[in-house]
DNA sequence: TCTTAAATATGACGAATATCATGTTTTTCG
DNA sequence: CGAAAAACATGATATTCGTCATATTTAAGA
């Protein structure tokens, strides 16, 4: 459903929601372990994040990556927007260039609803508040 | 959200199901154009739903692709099974090993119901419904 | 029975994605 | 300042997925 970049990046967003700060700021290679993805790539992933604002970063010794409260109010839609780009989950399920709701394919009225269902909560969720959520229990965060 | 092959599968299906028959068997090379998919690619994904029983074929002359009765009972979930493995799409969002109903990600409150909605729907339609849909000028079936 | 037309089986090629490596810039600290 | 520690930028490699090509098998019809 979402390409293993995507995991990985929504991975690292949410642990750094949940364990970093300015004051206590998380380099790439200690977020490899925690989320299960190599330290390389993760690295690039963060990169790619803070150039276009969903994370933030400082370089040089005790540096490393956190979010500030503007991150927190990002949503999971965006990180998967920058990361596998914008249409991946808008288009039509088939791919077909004159499928819309007036002129549906035969899967568009099957899973249609469900499908903007999906984006609705993933745009309009804050990493501030599932991270909320992590907090209070109601869901968990490992590997 | 599914894989080009899984696309050009359900199309190839949909299309056999709607323009051929025992008598009036569809080659692969002649569902090119209309799915709008390599030739050579979609005799390949064909043969390997032929050998799962999703389709049927005849080899030698006049031979070719049709959909029989008990083909026309299957379900777009059994393609996507066959061609892109079992489970593709039942697996957490985040592939977190720990995550199931009672330890959720925080993605799965999120977007859960609307997945097993999709599922579900999949699962219990039937290629001669789809197919009658597109009769009844409910949905469409174009490239 | 021989030729031909189709699916079938297998594998080679290419492109996209995931992974890794190297060097450069920035910042802190002695 | 100068050295070290981190992000940053760029590109190289590997793996997966999509595409294509070739040879084999099966069945129809003359």
């Amino acid at each position: 459903m979402f390409s293993r970049s995507s995991k990985y990046a929504i991975k690292g967003v949410l642990y750094l929601a949940l364990h970093a700060s300015v004051e206590n700021k998380i380099q790439a290679k200690d977020l490899s372990a925690p989320i299960n993805a190599p330290a390389p790539y993760i690295a690039k992933l963060l990169q790619e994040l803070a150039r276009h604002n969903m994370v933030s970063s400082v370089k040089g010794p005790h540096g490393g990556f956190y979010l500030d409260e503007v991150n927190l109010q990002m949503n999971i839609m965006q990180i998967i927007e920058i990361i596998d780009g914008e249409d991946k989950f808008r288009s039509c399920l088939l791919s077909l260039e004159q499928c819309n709701s007036e002129n549906p394919c035969p899967l568009h009225n099957l899973v249609g609803d469900q499908k903007l269902g999906v984006i609705h909560n993933l745009e309009n969720t804050t990493i501030k508040e599932l991270v909320a959520d992590v907090k209070q229990g109601n869901s968990i965060l490992p590997l």
